[in-house]
DNA sequence: CGGAAAGCTCACGTTTACGTCACCGGCATG
DNA sequence: CATGCCGGTGACGTAAACGTGAGCTTTCCG
């Protein structure tokens, strides 16, 4: 039953519990992603029939979420990997906010790298510790 | 006037709204983060006077705050650096906690990668197309 | 000494990002 | 055919992280 899309491969299509389960969110939150714009499934009937496409863009959603940024920041974001350079008039516009983020990002790396340095540290000084008193208690 | 501490130095203590201003957030922030506990500056009479080491607390607040944690993370984080892991019976657990907390701030950091990775060949779009039709327009 | 500036303590309001509940339709299955 | 199990749409609830006054001392400065 071709243009079923029902078995798997490449075009294989989720449904939202699928989707859901897989990446450890509800069904509400991929539904309130949609009611924001974030994402725009195609419907089999009255059903959500998200397709490889569809997840992409959701994992770029949880990814920005994890390293803190508001709905709304992670929907520019989208844009920027929607945007169509060669077609696009204003790519001069994009590539500047295309590099805004960028450095957004490595101030983000550099605190990161900052507090991987306190925590290693710290932890050299609880290994000092435990490789002093080893054999005691 | 010794004992007072107004002048500069590495004793200097600072006003709420000296550090509200120095990192570009509201006194009602800090005074929030306090109802947390997350610092507890010293009192001069009834105004808060904060010293170096509020002032890095603040810092390392701001820092986790940035890269997403709530102000519930920060606080274990916090303790991490409190810690004197010479004095503390349970070393091995807080080695295991900053062991936790370094491969949390690793995946943010793989995350952070990841988008910039995409951002950068973006970016690599934009410039060849512009290259392309340099003069033009 | 009088008024602006800064700080303080409640206390209620607001935004973001969902959770939860009620109620409905389809379908497969014991 | 009743009964779960998805999936769907509102609509209201909620926790986190502050914003926003209200009303009151303290401090500084001309």
């Amino acid at each position: 039953m071709p243009g079923d899309e029902a078995g798997d491969g490449p075009d294989r299509l989720f449904t939202i519990g699928e989707l859901a389960a897989v990446h450890g969110i509800t069904t509400r939150t991929i539904r309130f992603y949609e009611s924001k714009g974030l994402i725009r499934p195609a419907r089999k009937g009255v059903a959500r029939a998200y397709a490889r496409r569809d997840r992409a863009r959701l994992i770029l959603i949880l990814r920005g979420k994890n390293l803190g940024f508001t709905l709304e920041e992670i929907e520019t974001f989208l844009r920027l990997y929607d945007a169509d350079p060669s077609h696009l008039a204003q790519t001069q516009m994009l590539m500047e906010t295309v590099d805004r983020h960028i450095r957004e990002l490595q101030d983000k790396r550099a605190d990161i790298e900052r507090i991987l340095r306190d925590l290693k540290q710290i932890r050299g000084q609880c290994a000092a510790h435990l490789e002093a008193n080893r054999g005691q208690m």
